[in-house]
RNA sequence: CGGGACGUAGCUCAGCUUGGUAGAGCGCUUGCUUUGGGAGCAAGAAGUCGCAGGUUCAAAUCCUGUCGUCCCGACCA
């Protein structure tokens, strides 16, 4: 997929992707102008190309979350610390990554306000007023913001101490309507990364080591990246009774019992925006998948001198484009082609369309999808200028596939299905990315996985047929466990 | 938070060892010629050397502190 056609970097200072994923990763962030550092550490400034991409994210997924029954609403960015202190494991659990606002003005407040790491504790709060009823239930909320959490090493998307997300809140009347919640959105999320990001995950359950604090459950999904570490990219709890505990969110039962409520919560971040960045890029910089694109095309005019038809033609063939709804401009400024045609494929363009004298005589355009490499076959097609939506529709269509495919083959490298012990342990040091195994579940074990080789469980998913003894400590094994070293 | 590296023009970096007038390439501005894969020529503009102290007649250069970025680890959902 990456351009080694010549020994030089396109780009200069994005270096090859497969010698250095971090700086790789890093440069293309800033070059293609996703994102500035802000004069605040561990900040991201999200410049317009970058919070496009956010926008077609939240766009889609928003859909998703309306169509399961969701609405959108806004909670306080400041959390009483008497609040947040009522559930004791998700405290401590959150405790390290706490920022607090200590003083208002020059006053020091009675009590400190926490910024939001996550809202459980004030959503908890509210739905605690608002839940009198099993009539009430279920209650079906996301809601749509930044939140912050002290972190110590931070990149681009990946882990910023504040970031964009979405965090879902729900009630429900029984441990089952929580569950069958919690499962929905997993594969609501799992569905989004496939079909939208184009990028390929492993779902599954946690064990109670990766749990989120103050959690019955927590599933999440994974993606593979390029150096064989995994990156969760959505999860979503069941927080069974321990947060309507907590918070107070009673109700009074048609059996006119008094309960407490059952609630869920899942979120996904731009995180999800790095694995899509990290997964589909190469050596010319971004690729993205036409779904998320801010630009799905870009139109380049190639003037001849005396001949200046084509910056005009270029314009109208790109408000042409937008009058059907694509996302599309023609690119006037004035620079080479060849400059643009690089500086476009950086940024990641899905389909660029040139227009030049030879199209302008020929009633053509020539198509040019940037998942293809140079040269390659199908790279390059000249189409009939009447015929441009369609085919721009189905070049569109062509990129999302071939980069979910070419992920998808990435990510079937990288899962091992493993048997033995010391090939276990080797793979999960030496980063081949997922390794699977029959395994006993238990946190010791784990514990002591991590030890030897900093991998931990990402998922687990049920055995299927597997010897029923770990691979790990040869005591019986209740699940197959899916290893990696992690983002 | 530990180990390592680095902050000099918009970008990539040289200069620092051995203190003495702020440098290069690319980019930028203007003009002309160009334009189907980062164009050419000419002229021009541009830097409190991250920040704050200290040593010194003199600091980009030496010392201390601090902020930030990157890499490796620890922590982390």
């Amino acid at each position: 997929m990456s351009d080694t056609s010549n020994g030089s970097p396109v780009v200069k200072e994005i270096p090859p992707k497969e010698a250095d994923l971090s700086a790789w990763y890093t440069a293309v962030c800033l070059k293609a102008e996703l994102v500035s550092y802000a004069p605040v550490r561990g900040c991201v400034v999200l410049r317009p190309y970058g919070y496009g991409l956010w926008e077609n994210l939240q766009r889609d997924l928003d859909l998703r979350f309306k169509a399961t029954g969701h609405e959108n609403a806004y909670f306080p960015l400041l959390i009483p610390e008497s609040l947040l202190i009522r559930e004791a494991e998700h405290v401590e659990g959150f405790a390290p990554e706490v920022a607090w606002v200590t003083h208002g003005g020059q006053e020091k407040l009675s009590e400190r306000l926490a910024i939001r790491p996550t809202s459980e504790a004030m959503i908890g709060t509210m739905y605690a007023q608002w839940v009198h009823s099993h009539r009430d239930l279920p209650i079906l909320i996301n809601q749509w913001a930044n939140v912050v959490r002290w972190e110590k090493a931070t990149r681009p998307f990946l882990r910023t101490m504040e970031f964009l997300w979405q965090e879902g809140h729900t009630a429900h009347a029984s441990a089952a309507q929580a569950r069958e919640e919690t499962l929905r959105m997993l594969d609501v999320y799992r569905d989004f990364a496939e079909t939208v990001a184009a990028v390929p995950v492993i779902s599954g359950v946690k064990s109670a080591g990766e749990r989120f604090p103050g959690a019955v459950e927590t599933y999440s999904i994974e993606a593979m990246m390029p150096d064989g570490k995994a990156l969760q990219s959505a999860t979503s709890h069941d927080l069974g009774q321990n947060f309507a505990r907590a918070y107070g969110i009673s109700f009074t039962d048609v059996d006119q019992q008094i309960k407490f409520a059952y609630t869920t919560s899942w979120g996904m971040s731009w995180r999800m925006l790095g694995a899509m960045i990290m997964t589909h890029g190469d050596d010319r910089g971004l690729r993205l998948p036409p779904k998320l694109a801010p630009l799905e095309a870009v139109v380049v005019p190639i003037v001849r001198a005396g001949d200046d038809r084509a910056v005009a033609s270029a314009r109208e063939l790109a408000a042409h484009l937008q009058a059907q709804g694509r996302r599309v401009k023609a690119d006037d400024r004035d620079e080479s082609p060849g400059w643009k045609f690089t500086e476009w494929e950086m940024r990641g363009v899905p389909v660029r369309i040139e227009l030049g004298p030879k199209d302008l005589d020929a009633g053509t355009v020539v198509l040019v999808r940037r998942d293809k490499n140079k040269g390659e076959e199908g790279a390059k097609t000249v189409v009939a200028r009447a015929a441009l939506s369609g085919a721009l529709s189905a070049a569109l269509d062509a990129v999302q596939a071939a980069l979910y495919e070419q992920a998808q083959g990435q990510l079937a490298r990288r899962r091992y299905l493993v048997q033995e012990r010391d090939e276990f342990l080797a793979r999960c040091r030496n980063r081949d990315g997922f390794i699977e195994i029959a395994w006993c579940d238990r946190p010791e074990c784990e514990a002591q996985v991590k030890a030897e080789t900093t991998a931990t469980s990402r998922v687990l998913m049920p055995l299927e047929g597997e010897s029923p003894a770990c691979v790990v400590c040869a005591q019986p094994a209740r699940v197959r466990a899916c290893f990696a070293q992690s983002y």
